[in-house]
DNA sequence: AGCCAGGGTCTGC
DNA sequence: GCAGACCATGGC
């Protein structure tokens, strides 16, 4: 990777990555295109607007530590996803998949901002989470400059009751993000604990959690905790697994699931040719 | 207007 | 173990 600097901009050479594809994939809840096609959102309590060209990635307003610090490793670009593709190319569903959303990669976010996103994400649709979880920094998180606030911390949302969220209108998950936080705060649910964890002790321990099932903690487990062997299963993951794959989805591929998944739900969702309508709605 | 959404819980067989 | 009602809200 070529690295950059001019002004107060850094630049970098990146394959394999598509902000767009990224951003939108269903991954994360906080990154917005602006009207002059760069990319706004805040992540791990920092603010960044970035914009791109072909291969090349500009980090505005950037230095060179906070790159080597925080962005490289939150947008993974010391994982090969060239190499992942190749691999799953294999199967000739994913061949298509991988090339339409060639540009995806998986985030490394925050484990509590994603365990909450994903409670919101449940039984919802992506427009309204991205609401919610805004109205979430806006009226809990801290100020970082006069339009952005970070995400509150579990310690934060811990003192809070339900009531306390309804400005939110999260319906009947303000319970269940209530106990997230009070789990997290407390250390019931040990984050760092689940980092070093077999992946289904992890999984078991976050289902412990309200509102927490299969579904949100594979989310977790991918887009939290980069397991990338999770495979969350929504109704668009179900569509696909019918259509595509009534014979069980391939085994060599699961060391990389969740990414194929990534890819799949991509493809599917945004493609309109890639599964017969009835399968859209069904 | 009515169906649906990156589901989970609770109840009843 | 598994099907089915129910859940708040609003995007389309």
């Amino acid at each position: 990777m070529k690295i950059r600097i001019s002004g107060n901009n850094l630049y970098i050479t990146a394959k394999d990555f598509d902000p767009q594809q990224t951003f939108d994939c269903g991954q994360c809840f906080r990154w917005t295109k602006l009207e002059d096609n760069r990319f706004h959102g805040v992540a791990l309590g920092r603010e960044l607007t970035l914009g791109s060209d072909q291969d090349e990635v500009v980090f505005y307003n950037t230095s060179a530590e906070d790159f080597e610090n925080i962005w490289r490793d939150y947008f993974d670009f010391d994982t090969d996803y060239s190499q992942i593709k190749a691999l799953l190319s294999k199967d000739e569903v994913l061949n298509k998949a991988c090339r339409y959303a060639h540009g995806i990669r998986i985030l490394k976010q925050d484990p509590w901002e994603a365990i909450c996103s994903f409670i919101i994400s449940q039984n919802n649709n992506i427009p309204r989470i991205r609401s919610i979880v805004e109205r979430l920094c806006e009226q809990f998180g801290e100020q970082i400059s006069e339009t952005a606030y970070s995400f509150p911390t579990a310690d934060t949302i811990a003192k809070l009751s339900p009531d306390d969220l309804s400005e939110l209108r999260a319906g009947f998950r303000n319970k269940y993000i209530i106990d997230a936080a009070q789990k997290i705060a407390s250390g019931k649910v040990d984050i760092e604990a689940i980092r070093s964890m077999p992946i289904e002790q992890a999984d078991e321990l976050l289902q412990s959690i309200r509102g927490v099932g299969p579904k949100v903690a594979a989310c977790v487990l991918l887009f939290g905790f980069h397991k990338t062997e999770a495979f969350p299963i929504d109704v668009w993951m179900k569509r696909a697994l019918e259509y595509f794959y009534k014979d069980g989805f391939p085994d060599f591929a699961k060391p990389y699931g969740g990414i194929a998944q990534q890819y799949i739900f991509h493809y599917i969702r945004t493609c309109e040719t890639a599964i017969p309508d009835e399968y859209r709605k069904k």
